[in-house]
DNA sequence: GATTATTATTGATCTGGATCATCGTTCCGG
DNA sequence: CCGGAACGATGATCCAGATCAATAATAATC
């Protein structure tokens, strides 16, 4: 655990500044004012960066604060009744975490960081309390939280109905959208997670994955090495996404 | 349309009363103060009951207000880019509906009754000054909204890992509870939803759905006549969910 | 830098559920 | 009460993706 003792990292001293905080749009401050983010900044606190393979918190954990993913990536899952892990979804910077977690007061999935990642922590007592001074807070938590269900609906039309290859060009475009609203290329980008969490989180085995990887190369729509995805055709790439077949004549096809 | 437009219905005569509406535990009063119940009165209204296939809203709509059931059932479906439909859910009395809506001011998906059917509308704006005023209504609501986002990660867990099998038997047990928790007979019920419909929901076809409810009949594990279902053998059934396989021997299999 | 463990790719084979097809049953409007 | 449409059940066949198996590439550990 690369036990540096001698070089402690104290939290304290970070002060958290939503204001200059480069994610402030993507995330909670979003549409708040410039005074009442004070206010929200003296609630949050940061948190110890976690490594690759580290718990941010495990199912079953008392429920005392949502998360903010502030850099890194990390994975939330749930393991099933007969032992095996599902992965629920992927959280890149500017992402919230654990509000599912509001109605049990428990968290009911386990969050692993996927590479170096840091947080923002926000105490959820604190933050209800805020939100009845604020209504601009209580209302940008609603659109999360909305914005979330929303999520999971398109992941359900995700694993109900599209192929295996679908599954594969939606979740790229998915991850270069995302991307490309933080900032980064939306053609170019290393992949935070192994082909067996691609998999997992799909509904897929490894090697379906793996292989739909490499036709989809063939097809040059993209390139690979190792993690490091390039997409060649974006278009061809969205278009795949829908599932309508490749219309080679008949371009008014779709009724 | 049944048009007897001498037999008006006139909403107006109808008062709201939370306070003794028998979903009030299961519904958004849920847990709030007798005098805080009587100021969310005052801003629910009742709409017109529907007759089986006709909406509620339809995706695209203007986001207004958010509904919950009172009596009857409904689904919510989004249209794919392909033109099919991927039904998201069932919604029975007590549950809330279009909670999805918030991010977008606008509808995501479209519900249809899928028997005559009640709702309460709740004018959002008035609900979100509501909460601003009523900590206990605010507190529901994240509550509510994080319940909702858990159910989906259920579904998910569902479409993405389980075996036609295991989806069926796992949409009954979840139909049997819901209606369970509502006062109702978990082990002798009539399903709202058509084959179709319920195949559409799981990721399945029709005539998987038709042979598994046979095959599960003829190991005397539920009694099919038309929509009505008899659990016969509720543990096995729920055993059947998680996906283990059946020991006949080796009881202490599962580590 | 050698050694082992992990992760990724690719091929061969198998199978659960889709697809296609048929027929019985229930529902509904005239 | 009839005729057509929607719904449901069941059989025959097919195929996308799982499973099994082997190897290659990369990363982690000493």
């Amino acid at each position: 655990m690369m036990g540096n003792s001698h070089q402690v990292f104290d939290i304290s001293k970070f002060k958290v500044s939503c204001g200059d905080c480069s994610l402030a749009e993507l995330c909670l401050p979003r549409g708040m004012k410039r005074e009442d983010l004070e206010e929200l900044e003296k609630i949050i606190k940061r948190v110890r960066p976690l490594q690759r393979g580290e718990y941010l918190y495990h199912s079953g954990d008392k429920f005392q604060q949502i998360y903010a993913v502030r850099s890194g990536a990390i994975k939330a899952y749930r393991t099933t009744e007969d032992g095996n892990e599902q992965i629920l979804g992927f959280y890149l910077p500017g992402e919230l975490l654990g509000l599912d977690a509001i109605d049990k007061q428990e968290h009911v999935c386990s969050t692993v960081a996927l590479e170096t990642s840091s947080f923002c922590a926000i105490p959820f007592s604190r933050l209800e309390e805020l939100c009845h001074k604020l209504p601009g807070l209580q209302h940008q938590m609603y659109r999360l939280m909305s914005r979330e269900l929303t999520t999971e609906n398109e992941s359900m039309l995700l694993l109900g109905r599209k192929s295996a290859e679908e599954k594969i060009a939606t979740f790229l475009i998915n991850i270069s959208s995302r991307l490309h609203s933080l900032g980064y290329s939306a053609t170019e980008f290393r992949l935070p997670m192994s082909r067996q969490e691609i998999g997992n989180y799909l509904g897929l085995t490894v090697e379906t994955v793996s292989r739909i990887f490499s036709r989809l190369q063939k097809e040059s729509l993209i390139s690979i090495d190792r993690k490091l995805i390039k997409i060649l055709d974006l278009e061809e790439l969205h278009f795949m996404c829908s599932g309508r077949k490749e219309d080679l004549e008949g371009k008014n096809s779709i009724a």
